[in-house]
DNA sequence: GGTTGTGAACAGTTTCACAGCG
DNA sequence: CGCTGTGAAACTGTTCACAACC
């Protein structure tokens, strides 16, 4: 799939690495907290900690930014907020839509961080007709025949999924020709979008199984060693043999 | 991310590498389906596909399990569920509990993927006494005074945090105190937990403030190039697997 | 004194490209 | 021939450690 693309030749000063990117809005929470203590400035071990990095990948973060500290004292906190915020673009107002109101849509729609960094929820959207004029978080649901128009008339370029997986696809390619740049799923769907859209995944049943693999990993080392830990639960052990034997048939498979 | 370690030092031959691990989860969805249609065989081309990576990179990954596949055919689809399912820890039962009932436990717990791949709710706890015993997606909700007993007599291992940042951190020792090793965090909140506990969060504000910055970087591109067609930058591999994600201040509906 | 900013070493991940095998 | 499995190269991200500076 091609993903062409070069790199900006320019991406040397305004090259910021992805993982540095996804750090930002972690330290600026920790900053904002600090602001509202009313305290002025900051070390990198200090904001570190309240962040959960160590202090040299912090500073090494930062130095992409731009040199906003000084050497002996530490970070003023109200310049880097500022900062900061500049640099992840919220200092404009980006007005959101969640297209399928169901639990998780309206657990969205109500969740409060959304509003306090320049995120608006523009629009509610779902395909259920009866819920069409019902509030949620107190913003009428509108219907996904008008998907298109709602999109254009609010100028609203990042959408959020929430509908089932067999929907999303289809939801995802509506809110791309209506012109949406940028997408969070939360359908666990692969979603192949064009050239130029971004897509970013949150899938729980995902983040269980990674959870699971080390939790797994956990209880197979603790046989080895002692045996007092806190309970251990798993029920089947039996075995999870050492490895395949050679060539094998298919044992008893998983469900769905 | 936070979590940490990973160390083990004799994990050289069974140590696969945490991004495939973040992977494997994705493959067995692919698979999976795959597998309900009956396909017997997969090639690393057209799985790869499916998921949403490039075909080297599924190698790759497979190659840490073993050596799985035909020279010259592909995959056995049925076997490979079967290696990942283990690998991953899905052939045992997972018992969980989602604390905090608000918009997003409810949401989780009616959420029907969780069930699919070995994970059980075991139990909903909620702070709120007015909750206790109402039913939620079918299971009575209970209040946080049993924690510890919930816990202990359903040998959880796995909890989810979907309440307020304020209560995350108490909630967050109260689990590791009764014996939960790994945590899902739903609350926009850096966790400390001790050595041995794994901690994953998913939170809604950070991804759409990374969404933001790619967002504003676009704009910022448009005006120099410009012109016929969606030129600007891109980035259509999927984003990288989800690390923070949803919810925030507060969940809604959620007494501390 | 204390703390930043950063080059350089290191570690982890992805991609390439092709040998090896069915 | 086709497709897997894998060394090696390229790239990205993290950590170290210290010079520069307040």
């Amino acid at each position: 799939m091609a993903t062409g693309r070069t790199h900006r030749p320019a991406t040397r000063s305004r090259g910021i690495p992805e993982a540095t990117v996804a750090r930002l809005p972690l330290y600026l929470r920790a900053l904002t907290a600090l602001s509202e203590r009313s305290v002025p400035t900051v070390s990198s071990e200090e904001l570190a900690a309240a962040a959960g990095v160590n202090s040299a990948k912090l500073r090494k973060d930062f130095s992409y930014l731009g040199s906003y500290g000084t050497r002996g004292v530490g970070y003023d906190v109200e310049y880097l907020v500022y900062q900061i915020s500049r640099e992840l673009g919220l200092t404009q107002d980006w007005p959101v839509v969640i297209v399928g109101i169901g639990n998780l849509g309206a657990a969205l729609a109500n969740y409060g961080g959304f509003a306090s960094r320049g995120f608006r929820v523009a629009a509610l959207i779902d395909a259920d007709a009866a819920m069409a004029g019902k509030p949620v978080a107190g913003i009428p649901v509108q219907h996904t025949d008008d998907l298109e128009k709602i999109i254009k008339d609010n100028g609203v370029s990042i959408g959020v999924i929430a509908t089932p997986a067999g929907a999303a696809q289809q939801v995802c390619d509506r809110l791309v020709a209506a012109g949406v740049t940028s997408i969070l799923n939360f359908a666990p769907t692969v979603l192949s979008v064009p050239d130029g859209v971004d897509v970013r995944k949150v899938d729980l049943s995902i983040e269980l199984q990674i959870l699971a693999f080390h939790e797994q990993r956990k209880a197979g080392e603790e046989a080895a060693s002692d045996g007092a830990g806190p309970a251990a639960v798993t029920r089947e052990e039996s075995a999870r043999s050492a490895d395949q034997g050679p060539d094998g048939d298919v044992p008893a498979v998983m469900p769905a």
